[in-house]
DNA sequence: CGATCTCTTGACACTGATCAAGATTGGTGG
DNA sequence: CCACCAATCTTGATCAGTGTCAAGAGATCG
């Protein structure tokens, strides 16, 4: 089963300034390599693959055959609960990776879904693997993107682990805002493409009291709310709603 | 800074039973290797560390030498946040592994106490990445190792997603349970070897709360509780309790 | 055998879930 | 282009679950 991806594969020049906020960017950018080396790996990035909104990039048992770096666009993963209950397990943004929990055991444990139309850069895994065994950069470069994940999933426990919601949605909405500004786009104004019982699965709320929150940041002048657009208005005071542990 | 290791290096046959369960036995124990890859691992693992109740084994900052491997006795993680509250991240049973978030840039992130008296095996992990450029398969081990940690996290993350304080307390200690069955060890009674605090750091409650749910759970029959003792009285009612969202 | 840390339990306050009713938005077909 | 339908969002009223504060009971360790 081969999945659907777009015939054009970027060249080497057009996407640098696109590529250099991504996580995937030590893999991909030319750097000094044995010739042969340096031609595999163009070979095996930069196949791009588009997504309309709402669409599937992997399920929970698809065999691993790619790892993705998100191009444009945002994606949401989703957990399964033992009980069949779904859980918003993380919220991608462009230059940001999918897929890395599958190589535990070589089959994806999440569901990938695009929430907007998008596209990802795919780089097959197991040839990555055998690639990065000849050249210690990049074997040490895929450890660290491995590792990342980790890290990425620790900053979700920390966040969770605040009992208080308001704590825990200010949180993320600062991590959104910095994450963005990481990559080149506006950290002030941005939209956030999950809906609001998705951010609340995200953060174990229910949708109503993240609807609430929002109303309430609004009125005091932290944000400013506009379907899904959220607009930061007072960082300072969202910083202080997230370390509030009561 | 040279931490102070045991002088005895286990042999290799004496520890194979020990060592099967543990999550570091693909990398450690005999396959069929290159004469001279094998001497290398074998110098590269089971060198062990004793580490007396409370002590630390790595702190936030502190260079990525080693990894490890608890071989007997438990850890806690624990994290700052950005505002200095510390929360406790992770709770590793023997055979587990810590340090694996520190690969992502060369320096431990968390800080690693022993709940007891504990040994660990430690790898080190610059060497450990060298001889893995040679040996495809325990390139891929450490592979499935490292995004194996990614894996852990997400558990967590999808057990502080539950709203439901009560349902987290369970899945916790079902966890345990089945985690301490697969290293052979009992899975109806066992010691937690944290503090009521330390449980609800863990799980984004409050001490009290730990309390009167342990309380609440020996007086309906799914549990026996002495101090720091769990005898898992009625896993069914366990499970559902972790199950419901309310 | 104090001194200290940890745990339990009670009373009360407050956060967030639940249930319910509308409002708004977005998409689709006439 | 408009009308309608479905999905999403907002807001209110109420209640259950947890946090907070406080007091005292156990445990542990020099």
């Amino acid at each position: 089963m081969h999945l659907a991806f777009d015939d054009t594969v970027a060249s080497s020049v057009a996407h640098i300034g696109r590529c250099s906020p991504c996580l995937l960017r030590d893999l991909c950018l030319p750097q000094k390599l044995p010739e042969e080396v340096a031609r595999r790996l163009a070979a095996l990035v930069r196949v791009r693959r588009t997504l309309r909104r709402s669409e599937v990039l992997f399920r929970p048992g698809d065999p691993l055959e790619h790892l993705y770096a998100v191009h444009a666009g945002t994606f949401k993963t989703v957990i399964m609960h033992p009980d069949g209950r779904e859980q918003v397990a993380d919220y991608l943004l462009p230059g940001e990776l999918l897929g890395l929990s599958g190589i535990a055991d070589g089959r994806h444990v999440s569901e990938a879904v695009a929430l907007e139309d998008s596209q990802v850069c795919a780089v097959q895994y197991a040839e990555l693997e055998t690639v990065c065994g000849q050249v210690p950069i990049l074997r040490h470069q895929l450890h660290r993107l491995i590792a990342g994940g980790i890290v990425r999933e620790q900053k979700q426990v920390l966040r969770l682990g605040s009992t208080r919601g308001e704590a825990r949605l200010a949180s993320f909405l600062l991590d959104v805002s910095t994450r963005l500004a990481a990559r080149g786009f506006s950290p002030q104004s941005f939209f956030l493409h999950l809906t609001r019982g998705e951010i609340g699965s995200f953060l174990g709320l229910k949708l109503e009291t993240v609807s609430r929150m929002l109303s309430r940041m609004q009125a005091q002048n932290a944000l400013r709310v506009r379907q899904r657009e959220i607009t930061i208005l007072d960082a300072q005071r969202l910083r202080n709603m997230a370390m509030a542990s009561i």
